[in-house]
This record gives structure tokens, sequence and C-alpha cells, in this order.
DNA sequence: CGCTGGCACTCGGTATCATCGACTGCCAGA
DNA sequence: TCTGGCAGTCGATGATACCGAGTGCCAGCG
């Protein structure tokens, strides 16, 4: 553990240096704190932070750098959320009052939100289908032997699936399978495959068959949408194109978003819902330069989704865990309604 | 118009410059042509080649770099789409020979494809659903007065929307709504708002109004599904990193994207299919230096949407006219089935 | 004993300068 | 009309020097 005045050293350097990108001096910490020490005396301090693994010198006669150990103990003891500024709380306040119904839409424009409020990339991980329950099945023919599965849920989203049948069905038959699987799977979670009585109908019973055969396929449950905003202003927080390439790269792979942001969820264990991953604890090489804060977004308590941002490890923390925790709240709260 | 050897001249420096990014200079030329004349014979041909705006010369001294101009010339007399290597060709037949039913994935997997065949970044336009038609619709209750409308179309793409009711309906009545609905509407297109017969039953009405009336409403529709795939890949092409930014921010605003794409290949006018916009005929500042090669694909000669790449001005034309013009085909080939 | 001012030292960044080489344009001759 | 030759341009590269921000260490002070 550091004492005060070493806290208050490290506080100062990472708060510099996530404003101005340079590494930092003592001359510059001796000013900007009210210690009221000499350079010197910062100097003695930042030599030992540098020799505990805080800070690092990019080279002799530079100042000083945070580590990702640095950050983190700026991020666990140095600051709190804070607040946002007025103008960014207005513009949270009039984004949720103008939001409207459509689920995915509204996941998606908050990814610009967000990013628009943290300047940089921002990630929403959408409502998992897992918990959600069965609302209506319906079996709808496309063409010869062709039929689309539609599967509504009660957190109002829409499960599809194409499905090649063996045999030309009439409309009728369609209705029939979608009624019967209706009554039997209503209140259900798609992940739970309990078979359901037949019908009787040979070539009826089939058909729902196939069906459920489509429905268990977990290929297609398990695609939690994540929806990605803001990469462009992420960019600018980079000056080597190659970095940006590099994450880029790891925002394209959707599932490696998804397992990022429910291991950094994870990671949180028991906290104020926020949790922060740094450089090389998020554990993937091409984002080491990169933190991540995330929080989950709860209706009635249970949390369904999760909202994040993604920028440099000099990412403003205070600002962005205080976007982030905004959002998540609003979201979670806007979505009830 | 250009006479032949000018014509060569000129090819050989688009060519030599896609490949090496470096300005190329009258030696290059005489040696990788087999005009068989010299340098100083190259020198006179490129001066007058700047002079009339197919080259410039990024300095006194230095070789000289296609202009738009140039790069349109090239595309339009001096090359044509080329074949694709064979590694590639196999890539392309595994993708289309595994690629499954689900519309929207296949639309995203198709961006990887393309991205991976030529190294830039991928657009694909989805159907648009002014030309499906109605399959069936549904009503489905999600809680108290707040109800689901899923809209299946023809071409396996499904629409929805959440709609507020005055009044709580019971099952039997969403029912009734959806059956009268779908009786009414199938076969013709969302996009026709002809009003549909009462049924008698005056509640009843109210609520198939409310659903026409969400149906009806533009916002919805015009959403035209666009996929944008390996901006990654693209970022690679460029090294000023404020470039990648500024791009970015194009690729991320979707109704630009869609848009662009609109218009590269309305401007195509009468042709084999593909069309290619270059630099600054993008008519979108930050995109200066891209270009885009767009083609439509088709199902039974209808077209139904747009593949597309978006690349530096000093694309590999033919090679990316090549991916495109495959994958478009073969892409409406697949969808067909 | 901790803090401070002083001091020697380091080293990256910037500026200056010369050199090199890849070009070009032009011209005279084949 | 083409070509070889030649003078000239100018960016890129590398050497050199200098500056200044910043450090570590130390002796002295409260």
């Amino acid at each position: 553990m550091l004492d005060d005045r070493k806290a208050a050293v490290l506080r100062a350097v990472v708060r510099e240096y996530i404003e101005t990108a340079q590494p930092v001096g003592s001359a510059h910490v001796a000013r900007n704190t009210s210690l009221g020490v000499s350079p010197a005396t910062v100097r003695n301090e930042m030599a030992v932070l540098e020799r505990e693994g805080y800070l690092i010198q990019p080279h002799t006669s530079a100042g000083r750098v945070p580590t990702d150990k640095g950050y983190r103990f700026f991020v666990d003891h140095l600051t709190r959320p804070g607040a946002l500024a007025a103008p960014q709380r207005h513009q949270v306040r009039e984004f949720f009052a103008k939001a409207h119904g459509e689920l995915e839409q509204m996941l998606h424009d908050t990814t610009s939100l967000l990013s628009g409020l943290t300047s940089y990339a921002a990630l929403v991980l959408g409502p998992s289908s897992e918990r959600a329950t069965v609302r209506s099945v319906q079996v709808v023919g496309l063409g010869d032997r062709v039929a689309m599965v539609v599967v509504v849920l009660s957190n109002g989203t829409v499960e599809k699936a194409v499905i090649e049948l063996d045999a030309e069905f009439g409309d009728e038959r369609l209705g029939a399978a979608s009624s019967h699987l209706t009554a039997h799977l209503e209140g259900t979670s798609l992940a739970d495959t309990t078979p359901i009585p037949a019908t009787g109908d040979e070539r009826l019973d089939r058909l729902v068959d196939a069906v459920l055969g489509v429905l268990a396929a977990p290929a297609d449950r398990d695609h939690e949408q994540v929806y990605v905003g803001g990469a462009s202003r992420m960019a600018a927080a980079f000056d080597a194109v190659d970095t940006v390439r590099k994450v880029l790269a790891i925002l394209e792979q959707q599932y490696v978003v998804v397992s990022l942001l429910r291991e950094v969820l994870d990671g949180d264990a028991e906290g104020h819902g926020l949790s922060v991953s740094i450089g090389a604890e998020l554990g993937v090489q091409p984002l080491a330069e990169c933190s991540i804060v995330v929080a989950p977004y709860e209706i009635e308590g249970e949390p369904i989704g999760t909202v994040g941002v993604l920028g440099p490890t000099r990412m403003n923390y205070p600002q962005a865990m205080a976007a982030v925790a905004v959002v998540s709240e609003r979201l979670g709260r806007s979505l009830r309604a």
C-alpha cells in the first residue's frame, strides 16, 4: 500500500498524463499538487513508485508514465466515478426522453450516445435470450418446402430461423403447428428442450419436431447481439496506425468482444456494478494499450445486458466511469417502461 | 483520348503505383513495358499525361502518381475485371458451399469473405423490403397494453415493431387481428397502404388500425440493413491515422454508406453490372482518398441488393472488380436456393 | 530525519548542413 | 521521331551540435 503522499503523487501523474499524453516530470507534479513540497521530494517519491511498478520512464531524462498497475491503483483508490458535466447530462436526458420502442435500434443508438459522451468506442451487449421466455411461435411458409420459424420472446426480441421441410405443407398445417408449438412452449425458455406431446397427426408431428430441432440448435441462440459504435473516435486516441488496425480487428470479432465484456464484468465480483479492466488485464495482446469500463444494465434488479466503453489505457477513467454508470442505469430504466 | 503508347505508359504507371505505393519514374516504366523505348521517350509521354491531368508529380524530381482521372481511364479502358487467383477462387467456393439459410448471418459473413479476398473494407446492402410482399402478420401481446407486430416478408426477412395499445386486448382478439391482417395484406408490399375492410367488431378494428399505422410509419422500413466488414484491413492501406479516422467515421454512418452505394450503382447507367467510383467522384470529402467498387446481386434477374468494397484510390482494381463480380454473382445464386 | 537546493549528467527532440540519388526537362544529334 | 547526355531540383538520409526537460545524488538546513 502507498502512503498518502505517494498516492497523491501517483494521482497527479495519472491525471496529468491522461490530459496531456506526455510523460510528466517532478516539477509539474510539485506545481499541481497542494502538498507544498519541492520537485526534489517528488522525485524521490517517484523513484519509489517506479521501483514498486506504478510508474515507468520511457527513457532516462524523461518524465514518468503510469503503468497498468498505476492506473489500477488510481481507479481502485484514488478516484471515484465523478459526475458528468452539465452539457453531457443534458445530452443523456435528451436521448432517453426521445428514446422509442424498437429495442435493437435503441441499443444501437446507445453506442452513439456513449461514444459521444466519452470520445471512446462504445460497446453494448443486448439482452441475452437465455432468460427470456417464449410468447409465441409461428411457422410461415416461404416457398417450396421452405418455411420460416419466428419466435417472439418476452423481452421483446424476435428469433427467427429458416427451416427446410421434407415435404410440402399447407397453410392449415403450418398454422396448426404454430398453435401447437405456442401452446406448449409459451412461458418456457428456448434453452430448455423438454419434448412436447404429440398431436396424433403424424405429418404434423414431423413438422413440429423439425421446428423444435431448429430451435434447439445452439448456433441460433448464442449469437448475443453486440453493438459497437464510435470506433472512429477511439482511433483518434492512438497515433500508430498499426495500433488502430489491431484494435479494430478485435472489435470486428463479435465473439471476442462478447467474451471480453463478460470477463470484465465477472471480474467485478462484488462492487458498485462498474468494473474496469486495464491493459494487459484484458488478456488480449492487441488490446494491451486499451482499457475497458463496463457496467450491467438491469431490469427490476436482474442484469440483462452490458454497456461499456473501450479506450486507451490513458483514458479519462472518472469521466468514462461516470458516463457508463449513468447510461447503464438510464438504459435499464428506459427498457422497463 | 490517348494514343496507344500513352495508354500503355499510363497503365504501367498505375500498375506499378498500385503495387508499390511509390511514385513511379520513367526508368521503371521503360523497363516494365514491352514498348522498347527509352526512358527519355517515356518522360515525354509522361509530361503530356501530366499536362492532360492523368498524372501528377508530388514534387519535382519525384516520379509520377496517377490522379483520379488517371485511375478512371485505367478502369474504363486499360483493364478488365480479371480473374481471381486459385486460392481465392477456392475460398469463394468453400464459402458458398457451406453457406446456410439465415439471411442476415449470410450477408454479414459475406463482408468477411469479400474483405478477406480484397484486403479492403467490404460493404453489403441487404435486400430492400420495398419489393418484398407480406407473407404473414402477427400481433403478439408482450404485457400491459404493449404488443409486438411481426411481419414475415417473402424475401425471408422479418420486420417487427412494438406497438402501444389504448386498452388491454386478449389473446383471442390479437389472434383475430393477426388473421385479419394476414388475410388482407398477404401478397401486398408494405409500401402500399390501401385500407383494409372493417370486421364489424369495433375494438378489433381499432387494433387493426393501430397496427396499420405502425406498419405505415416510414421510419421502420427504410432502415435498409447495411453490413460493413473488414474496416481494419482498410486501415492498413493508409498511413495517416487521421485519414483512417475520417474514413471510419463515414463507415459508421449507415445512411451515408447506403446512399453512397446507391449513387455509385446508379452511376453505372448501363454496364456489366460492376461500377467503380474513384476518389472525388464519390462526392464525400473524407473519402477523397478512397475508391469504391460495387455490383448488384440479383435473384432471377431482379437486382435486390448490393455488394462492394471500399479501399484506397490506389486499390488493385482488377482484383477488386473480379472479387466483387464473383461474390455478387454467387451470392445472388446462393440466395435463390 | 526528512526536505531542499544545487549540480552533474542523460538523452530525446530539433535544427543545421552536406551528401546522395532518383527524378525531371531540355537539347543536340542520329 | 527517338535517344543519349546533361544540368538541375528536391526529398530522403545521415552526421553533428545544441538545447532543455528531467533525473539521481548529495550536502546542508530546519
